[in-house]
RNA sequence: UGUCCUGUGGUGUAAUUGGCAACAUGUCUGAUUCUGGUUCAGAAGAGUUUAGGUUCGAUUCCUAACAGGACAACCA
């Protein structure tokens, strides 16, 4: 094998995460000549951004170095597997922005999984036993004390592989026997303690059908799946790390290609959870919408959130590898997002929470077209026309009658301006019978137009704004953060995570948006000025967009 | 309890393999700005879990302790 097709990153001021450097050791004592990686999600669940970091890791090394990756299933469980899981996965790699090299289904391999197990049943290396699984267990014991031999654990090969290979023809019911290898019952690691190969298992596969009626757990599974896969460095998480010995045993007794197993501190978010089976519980207990619902820290969720690809790549790249826990905080992700969306993100004027202003001195019935810029960090996206008239809509929280110290936006006598139109002065406002402020006046500079005073005058603050008769009234779902603590998984005595679903995750409002909005297509971003990042959902009818907050802007003033 | 893994600013990741701790984010200033956004400039913030040891010199090597985590499924 010509190793020339080998890329060694060249040296940058990049350092390498602890992955990186096994491999360089790998390359140069030679135990490789490639690399060759593979990201194998069991179809059991929607991948979320824990998955992501994984698959930004298998695909980045596999690029690095010039090798390769496969997307393989862990499909060995046919009773929790569906292939509803299987497309969205596919989908949500992808959309990530990766190709697999190859595409796999552990069940691919059943034969041969079952070829081998033959052979260590005949070599005295696996025997079958009918200890039910509470036997097993207690006659594993604790790992300070040796465990006990079953009767079953010195039967003849001859015995074994035909109980086995009655096992194999559904001869008996789920249950009553398992193929155990021959390990060593006194290990510390409880793992070696004659694990589990096959149980018997008379359920329908996904894609072996009724096929099998006995199927390989994964530890037995897995790495012989790397085998056979050519893999060279099988990366997984920590929890994984004990069963490296036994992962080592099966590769090394049965003789074939031996892969490295190396593993990292999986993905921890602040404000979030990740266990497939909790976020499976907050779609059947209805706490959100589905798997994909835009709070859900899912890929899909954080698509229809808005969330850019590659926004995620680069969060996955900043998190960085290594081996220790970590929770990363929240706001590192709403800084990923927040870099992409800025410059890509078109910008639009929308009002939340409106309050009508009426500029006292303009025309009655009068409507004049003022340009906008699309986007200040990217010239080639140009320019667009809003209607401008005398009623206008402005956000409730930009002006006070009676101004806080450092509020500079609308207050009885102060001026502002009216983002890419006019210099407006505030002359005052009217209000209910309970005191709450019903319409905002104002006096417009009609030499300003365009947003600046020929004869040099400043303002202080640029309030966004739109024509109240022009206004399209579109819904918006109001995002936030569905937790209310750092860590919920870390549930005080007598609660659970359910307990801290925050209440106000979603607020659905009608905003008042300028016309263009209406023409805002799926797929497309947008800053709604001062506001915060939106992207039309999927889920909105023709010529209606309904909008889904990504992230806020940064709020530099926060009241 | 046994085995294994991990301890570096608030958070995360580094430190040319022994040379007085860097980058990012966050926080706080100030400048710029037709977004209280962006951008720019600057500041504060760890002496590397602890105690010993080796060494001229230790985040890095050794020993012990302490702390946190994983495992003890016919799940993956």
């Amino acid at each position: 094998m010509a190793a020339e097709n080998i890329n060694r990153p060249e040296e940058s001021k990049e350092t390498k995460n602890f992955i990186e450097e096994i491999i360089d050791s790998h390359l140069e004592s030679g135990r490789y000549n490639r690399v060759h990686t593979r990201f194998p999600p069991e179809p059991n669940g929607y991948l979320h951004i824990g998955h992501a970091k994984s698959i930004c890791l298998n695909f980045g090394l596999a690029k690095k170095y010039n090798g390769l990756c496969n997307l393989r299933f862990d499909d060995t469980n046919p009773t929790k597997e569906e292939v509803e899981y299987v497309d969205s996965i596919k989908e949500d790699v992808n959309w990530l922005g990766f190709q697999w090299d190859a595409e796999y289904f552990a069940s691919d391999y059943f034969q041969q999984l079952y070829d081998w197990a033959e052979k260590l049943i005949l070599e005295g290396k696996a025997y079958v036993c009918e200890c039910s699984q509470e036997t097993i267990s207690t006659n594993r014991t604790t790992p300070t004390r040796p465990g006990i031999a079953c009767e079953h654990r010195d039967r003849t090969p001859e015995t074994n592989i035909e109980l086995f290979r009655r096992m194999k023809n559904g001869e008996f019911p789920d249950g009553t026997m398992v193929l155990r290898a021959k390990i060593d019952l006194n290990s510390p690691n409880m793992h070696m303690r004659d694990p589990i190969m096959y149980r018997i298992l008379h359920a329908h596969h996904h894609r072996t059908g009724n096929q099998w009626n006995i199927y390989p757990m994964y530890d037995y599974a897995h790495g012989e799946s790397d085998s056979i896969e050519g893999i060279t460095h099988s990366v997984c998480t920590l929890e994984f790390e004990v069963h490296r010995p036994l992962y080592e045993w099966f590769i090394q007794n049965i003789g074939i290609h031996a892969p490295q197993q190396i593993e990292f501190a999986r993905l921890n978010l602040s404000y979030t959870i990740m266990s497939k089976r909790k976020l499976l519980q907050l779609v059947n207990e209805k706490h959100v919408s589905s798997w994909d619902d835009p709070r859900m820290p899912t890929i899909s969720g954080m698509r229809r959130r808005g969330f850019p690809a590659d926004a995620i790549r680069d969060f996955a790249d900043r998190v960085g590898v290594a081996k220790r826990e970590n929770v990363i905080e929240y706001g590192l992700l709403e800084f990923c997002v927040r870099e992409s969306l800025n410059k890509k993100a078109e910008r639009r004027m929308a009002v939340l929470n409106p309050i009508k202003l009426i500029v006292t001195n303009y025309p009655e019935n009068q409507v004049d077209m003022v340009t906008g810029v699309n986007n200040p960090e990217d010239e080639n996206a140009g320019t667009r026309e809003i209607p401008f008239s005398r009623e206008l809509w402005i956000e409730s929280d930009d002006f006070m009658e009676e101004p806080i110290k450092g509020y500079h936006r609308l207050f009885p006598g102060n001026e502002v301006r009216l983002r890419y139109a006019y210099f407006v002065k505030c002359t005052g406002c009217k209000k209910d019978e309970n005191g709450n402020v019903v319409e905002v006046y104002g006096e417009y500079d009609p030499a300003s137009r365009g947003g600046n005073s020929p004869d040099g005058r400043k303002v202080k603050s640029t309030i966004h704004w739109v024509s109240a008769k022009h206004a399209a009234e579109l819904e918006t779902r109001l995002y936030d953060r569905l937790f209310t603590i750092p860590a919920p998984d870390d549930a005080e005595e007598g609660k659970t995570f359910l307990d801290y679903l925050n209440p106000d995750s979603l607020k659905t409002i009608t905003a008042m948006c300028e016309p263009a909005l209406a023409e805002a297509r799926p797929g497309q971003f947008f800053q709604f000025e001062r506001i915060g990042y939106f992207v039309p959902d999927k889920d909105s009818p023709e010529g209606q967009p309904r909008f889904n907050r990504t992230v806020t802007l940064k709020d530099g003033w926060a009241k």
